[in-house]
DNA sequence: ATATTGTACAACCATATGGTTGTACATAAA
DNA sequence: TTTATGTACAACCATATGGTTGTACAATAT
């Protein structure tokens, strides 16, 4: 999750996905870099649970997902509570197995 | 810093240099790797602004750095409040210029 | 003085990552 | 029906990443 969120490209399609949904090739469209990469980005956020895509026609629509969001900054609060004094065991919060 | 915090093995350093500064050696010990490798995360959560190096004697004691997660935080939050509906420019409260 | 410990750094290697082009195919428009 | 559009996917490439070993050197112990 935080290897999707890594590439600034990724952070902006999300940023964009976020608000409201978006078909690959209108996302594509902005960027200096062929379809088919955009479409990897696309599909690194989906495995990452970031996003998710819903055919409509021949349109793949690409919608943010809250949920994985917070995960993360769940995790970023947690370091914070270490950093206060509370030991919250980080792993414990997020399951941090293989969940790389 | 968010490709920094992508590696388990660097969030982990983290999260136990965030607590007390700990030596390189005595992160070290405590992963199936070479030293090297470890210096090398070390380095890259330097490089990220994450950690701090402070020098005593022959150790060489990491530090947790508070501020850079703040940053973190800020645009993981930044996210949920355009997920609200505030659409805040992102670029501008992190200044995502070059800062890859 | 000599050995050990902690660090730095270079060279090297395998795999991951971010990009490309090309092909194929379904859906929508002419 | 034919053409154009949107997507999927494979093959390929250069560079980044995460690891290794080896060497060098300063600071501490013996």
């Amino acid at each position: 999750m935080f290897r999707a969120l890594a590439d600034a490209t990724r952070r902006n399609i999300f940023e964009r996905v976020i608000q409201d949904g978006l078909s690959v090739s209108t996302l594509a469209h902005d960027y200096e870099m062929s379809f088919a990469a955009v479409q990897k980005h696309v599909s690194v956020l989906e495995r990452a649970a970031l996003v998710t895509k819903e055919r409509h026609g021949r349109e793949q629509i690409v919608h943010g997902s809250l949920s994985t969001l917070r995960q993360a900054s769940a995790l970023l609060e947690a370091f914070e509570e270490i950093w206060i004094g509370r030991a919250t065991r980080i792993a414990e919060i997020l399951g941090e197995k293989g969940s790389e």
